[in-house]
DNA sequence: CTGAAAGCGCTAACAC
DNA sequence: GTGTTAGCGCTTTCAG
């Protein structure tokens, strides 16, 4: 028995050398063929000026022999790398990932990949990430950072293909998609007051986030137009957005004085919420009774946990979907008027508030 | 005031005209400081033989213009993509997610970016991604997918370079990094005996998966070693790890008769788990009191849900970090000996069982 | 319909 | 130390 031969005797070129011999270029299927390689290219790039013989034995060739074209020397001379960057502040949180699917699906319809970088958003991260395109190993950005963040990016290059996505400013002049986050927390809030909620706390995240800021107008308006002062004591910021976080600041909101202590929680994302129901169990409260708690995203989770949690809904997968086809239109018209697009959400009421 | 100025007034070439005009060259660059272009590019690699006058004239050329290289260029010319393949069959999946930054974070310290797919454990579209391999759009690939579908990579081609992780098959040759599945089944139906239970349920994911079919066999030999033999009803098995998938099964297990319903369910990811405790609490049964509940890898979120989780531990950020790193020892050392490497879990106790 | 040839922008011999 | 030059493998005029 010969030293190795792990495969079947199966004796096609693929087969037999595959990674040990030097991967073969248009240039040896064209010999083989005999064509040129102008045809094989026109071949294997679906143009119709060859003939259908022609076709045919180039295919036939390609097929038997398992050549694979390089694309490294396709985008270098097409001068495109075909990778769609994507900037996310943390895919671990189950929010961006579904809008990173989002952006892949459409991405890949379209002859795209995606390169997925997670930022932590850091704006150091961000920039060196940013720098792909201008060294072509991405053809255009989608960012999710916070718009301090993006603001960096859009005075040094306003002009690279990019865009916005949840996180947004329309003075920008970038291409957003986003929802009006204003609007939903109002919603969320009006809600709670509807319920006859009179102290609403709001765990909102760090207002490096444009979201942040315009969910705690809503919040504080919606207040207000109840008759509500805002108290500074019932607002908490919190810098990173997992369930501890969550569950830590619902402690320590609940440490307040009787007579101040929430009666309802709006978290500006359900994975806080979570924390949020861990956190006021821990302190004895009970959800809805005690304290009414409503997240925000509508997470799959938020449906499944005990109570199953009131709040809003974000068309995540439209958000990225969206942003996608945003940025590939700005590679098709470069000078297009940039459209500002507002997606719906929807007040989803459930057993927590 | 001319027709447009959306920049400052500052008039270095890179505020002047960015994705304007044409980018420049290694070549621009060089003639612009007045040596040749092979200098230039061996200041832009670190090469040492560069008087170091010459070298700061350049780097003050680079910084001064913003010239970025063009990695189309360098990806052909040293043929590489420095890119890293990563396909998962659901990133939507927290448990995917934490491996997948592990992965990230070293292929970035090794100064490698990923390209992420999402292949829906679908063997046709984890084929099209893995053939990114052979058209050199990536240097390698992590495969996370089924053990299945990984066989026909391994028959078509187990010289390029791939690793697996978490799903694996020693038969194959292929470097992968896992756990130890039966001893982690093993150790949770164990431990639910210990308890007390005696009609343990497992709740599996698609035998399609290797890991399932060790887990399995954990769970039935377990079971078997306390003289309890392992009902075909009390097995069930899910296409899907998310949540609902989860609460039917477990509503589905409770319509058992009352003698043979199970007193414990085992489910081989916590997804699952937090769907079974709200399928339970959908037919009233409480946990751990009628049912005790045992999930597996240990999400954050298992600690923060009620009852919290008793799980079994996978590090996931290491398996990646593992896998990433198997990887780039195959690019140092192609002929290497493969290893596989098993890490070790580890049994968290809380509530739940 | 097909072929010849000019690069895309870079790296790495190989000279000097 | 530095420059000259030959490609990497492909797409795309431009001829015919």
């Amino acid at each position: 028995m010969p030293l190795s031969s792990p495969q079947s005797s199966d004796h096609t070129p693929e087969a037999a050398g595959e990674g040990a011999v030097r991967a073969d270029s248009i240039a040896a299927v064209a010999q083989r063929v005999g064509v040129s390689v102008a045809t094989v290219s026109r071949v294997l790039n679906g143009h119709a000026n060859v003939r259908d013989a022609t076709r045919a034995r180039v295919l036939a060739e390609v097929e038997a022999s398992g050549y694979r074209i390089n694309e490294l020397a396709r985008n270098l001379r097409t001068a495109e790398s075909r990778l769609l960057l994507t900037m996310v502040p943390d895919f671990g949180n189950p929010f961006y990932a579904e809008i990173v699917r989002g952006i892949d699906s459409v991405a890949r319809q379209h002859g795209y990949f995606m390169l997925l970088c997670d930022t932590g958003a850091d704006a150091g991260r961000e920039r060196s990430y940013f720098d792909l395109l201008r060294r072509h190993r991405a053809d255009g950005a989608i960012c999710l950072d916070p718009a301090t963040v993006q603001h960096a990016l859009a005075a040094e290059s306003t002009a690279l293909p990019w865009v916005a996505c949840c996180e947004y400013d329309p003075a920008m002049g970038v291409p957003y998609v986003g929802i009006d986050n204003y609007r939903a927390a109002h919603d969320a809030v009006r809600h709670l007051i509807a319920r006859g909620r009179r102290r609403v706390a709001l765990i909102n995240s760090d207002e490096h986030y444009g979201y942040a800021q315009q969910r705690r107008d809503g919040w504080r308006d919606a207040l207000a137009e109840a008759g509500i002062a805002a108290r500074d004591a019932w607002r908490v910021n919190v810098n990173c957005l997992d369930y501890d976080a969550g569950a830590q600041a619902a402690a320590a909101l609940m440490q307040l004085p009787a007579t101040e202590a929430p009666d309802a929680i709006f978290a500006v994302s359900d994975t806080l919420a979570v924390g949020v129901l861990n956190g006021l169990r821990g302190v004895g409260r009970r959800v809805p009774h005690d304290v009414a708690v409503v997240g925000f995203d509508d997470l799959a989770l938020a449906a499944q946990i005990d109570p199953p949690l009131t709040t809003i809904a974000q068309p995540m997968r439209e958000l990225g979907e969206t942003a996608a086809r945003l940025l590939l239109r700005r590679f098709a018209e470069p000078r297009a008027r940039v459209p500002g697009v507002l997606l719906p959400h929807r007040l989803v009421v459930r057993a927590s508030g």
